[in-house]
DNA sequence: CTTGACAGCGAACATTCGTTCGGTATAATC
DNA sequence: GATTATACCGAACGAATGTTCGCTGTCAAG
């Protein structure tokens, strides 16, 4: 951590650790005598000046209020993320029963996939939810069994966007949609399997994919 | 937020929308006193009382330390993730120089990615690095131009793995590798693109692909 | 050796913060 | 109307937390 621009000293190098690690357990910034404890400082007085002198270095920063403000410069904070309820799974092959989870149904989910705002952009989080693809028909559209897909529920119809259809109000498919007069195409992104077609009053567009994601 | 099992009043309601929305401003909890004046709440004893109703209804809990210990449950943590520096442009197609970066560039980092750790698992942040890629090379590998992918510095080398390989000592490029006697084979996921050769002397394994993840 | 600068120490202080408790209002019950 | 229960208020208390300040030790310059 220690940088030509911003000299500091080993006893500080050891408190930054320990503020970000307890952050990171506690979940809440530590109380000046919490980091007189767990760097072994003798005195008070002496956290206050270390803690002036990460300042003057750009490691920490503090909040206008007085107890725990200090936070590790760069560490996530809550409001860097959404928390997406993840719903189920999607199938893109065949079709499956998923509907659109309603408010309740999000706010009770059990999983919940933190997601960097910087993904999403400004979408208010009950926009959002999980859905993990199952089956091989999207690959071509870059989603492979088992991804991660992130889907808003209100969105600008595009054609040819990617979306979860929910057709006939019973079964759920994930499929590349172009609207051609009154009935929508479904295209599984897969050489091998053929589009298929549905009126656009049994068709009801659940969400839009804004993000994948894919653990390896 | 209410639900039947939990039935809350509407001023509780206020309180949970109030210290979530607090956490996610200050990155710290709220004192009492805060929620007092946020919420408009008249007495401080009414706080305590509500927040007791709030934890009895499993919609809070408090920390054992005494000051700002109340968090909205299932709120994203800055525990949940880790911070994964974005180091460059990774380029798929042709070979261009991004080295692996030590230890110094990736705290220097200006872009940070906050990446879940559900995700990568308990790899230690030091290990983490992002690169976007750029290229149509790997799209059968279901990476995309603009992909941002996240790398591991070290790994166990499996054959057919996805890694960023320095060539030569000076160029980097992002392919499927196969170990052929005493060279590798660098396969571009693309039907239009053929496989080259190195060899392993020449080639050196920077990191690994853990995972991918596209904003759409 | 003396002096001065400075880091470090520890106690004391002022503020913040969670808790408690007696009193008051409101409303339902008898 | 009297009684009881409940919700509510506000003040006060004690524990916590950040801040300050005088004292001590160390070490180098004079």
């Amino acid at each position: 951590m220690r940088t030509k621009d911003n000299p500091i000293t080993d006893t500080q190098e050891h408190m930054l650790a320990f503020i970000e690690d307890y952050i990171l357990t506690n979940s809440r910034p530590p109380t000046f005598r919490d980091i007189q404890r767990g760097v072994k400082i003798s005195s008070l007085s002496m956290v206050s000046h270390h803690l002036d002198a990460l300042q003057e270095a750009k490691h920490i920063e503090f909040s206008e209020g007085s107890s725990r403000g200090v936070w590790v410069k760069g560490l996530p904070k809550p409001g860097d993320f959404v928390r997406v309820p993840m719903v189920g799974v999607i199938t893109c092959d065949g079709e499956h029963g998923v509907p659109t989870p309603d408010a309740d149904a999000l706010r009770s989910a059990d999983d919940w996939i933190p997601v960097a705002r910087s993904l999403v952009g400004n979408i208010k989080p009950e926009e959002l939810y999980a859905l993990k693809a199952s089956g091989e028909s999207m690959v071509d559209a870059m989603i492979n069994d088992g991804d991660l897909v992130i889907m808003r529920k209100s969105f600008e119809y595009k054609d040819g966007g990617l979306y979860a259809v929910l057709i006939n109000g019973k079964d759920t498919t994930l499929k590349r949609v172009f609207k051609e007069g009154k009935r929508f195409k479904l295209k599984p992104e897969n050489p091998s399997m053929l589009p298929f077609y549905v009126d656009a009053k049994n068709a009801q567009l659940q969400g839009r994919v804004v993000c994948v994601v894919r653990a390896m």
